[in-house]
DNA sequence: TTTGAAAGCATTCCTTA
DNA sequence: TAAGGAATGCTTTCAAA
């Protein structure tokens, strides 16, 4: 039986792991055995710590970064959305995990229910996706759209 | 001499690199020989395409992802920024960038300046960095707060 | 955690299309 | 300009201690 997500609880993670984690979270196509050398272990103690930090869900996975640019994606923007009624979050969410353009939604309170960052191609395309997809969602009331006009940089938790 | 980025643009991007793409961004550890052979082409075509979408760009390396949580970051904030005048924005956000909780940071056009989130272990953590050192920045002038109770999802923008 | 060995992989170069 | 094939040197993985 696994525990839920709703008790997780921070792990112990020694000073080896901490040096682990800062490499990999930096570059995940890291040799293992550099990593080894840079901490005066074995290749194989890297491996099943790394093995063992996955285990117990302190790295969930690893990934290229693409450039959204790069893609053409030029606009970004943040949504604060008010829900007509609360009970609507769960299949507002659905519907919002439906739309790929949107990146990350929370569950925020507050000022709005949910917040969400949403990446287009352009302008006119965070114009269509708001008009034709987002406010046709039953529960959303209204929303409010702050432009990043530049991500200024952007990184992971603090690793000690 | 490089193009400044504000010229960046969307490059051209085959079948091939889309679908290479969609491989190691989900997991930046497989093997580029299984991407060869879920493309059918050779592992060499691969580490070259792979080398060439990392000089043009359009990934910009990659990472091991952690879970906050289990490191005991257990809150999560998005807070709008008012400057007291715009000319104070670089500063800002170089003293923004010098905490190391405030983990993404956006120069925004709306309602906002400046818009961060930030992640702390505690709301009592997040408060000791909102007094402490977020309105001890010259040219801040408030701060809003939208407390994240919960990330329902988080992805890269869509390839293709 | 380590070692050691086997298997598998990344990288390079040269050739081909 | 892009890809295949083959060689070499590493890396990963797994058992055993």
């Amino acid at each position: 039986m696994n525990t839920p997500d709703y008790l997780d609880q921070a792990v112990n993670i020694d000073k080896l792991d901490e040096k682990i984690l800062k490499l990999i979270t930096q570059n995940a196509r890291i040799p293992f055995l550099e990593v080894a050398r840079e901490c005066g272990v074995s290749g194989a103690a890297i491996h099943q710590r790394v093995q063992r930090l996955q285990n117990i869900g302190v790295v969930s996975g690893s990934e290229f970064i693409v450039t959204p640019q790069k893609l053409g994606y030029n606009t970004c923007a943040y949504m604060g959305i008010h829900l007509e009624k609360a009970k609507f979050h769960t299949q507002v969410v659905e519907a919002l995990r439906a739309i790929p353009e949107v990146v990350e939604c929370h569950f925020t309170t507050g000022q709005y229910a949910i917040f969400i960052k949403i990446q287009t191609k352009t302008n006119k395309h965070l114009k269509h996706i708001i008009d034709n997809y987002l406010q046709e969602i039953e529960g959303i009331a209204r929303t409010e759209t702050f432009m990043s006009l530049e991500m200024d940089f952007k990184r992971q938790v603090p690793i000690k």
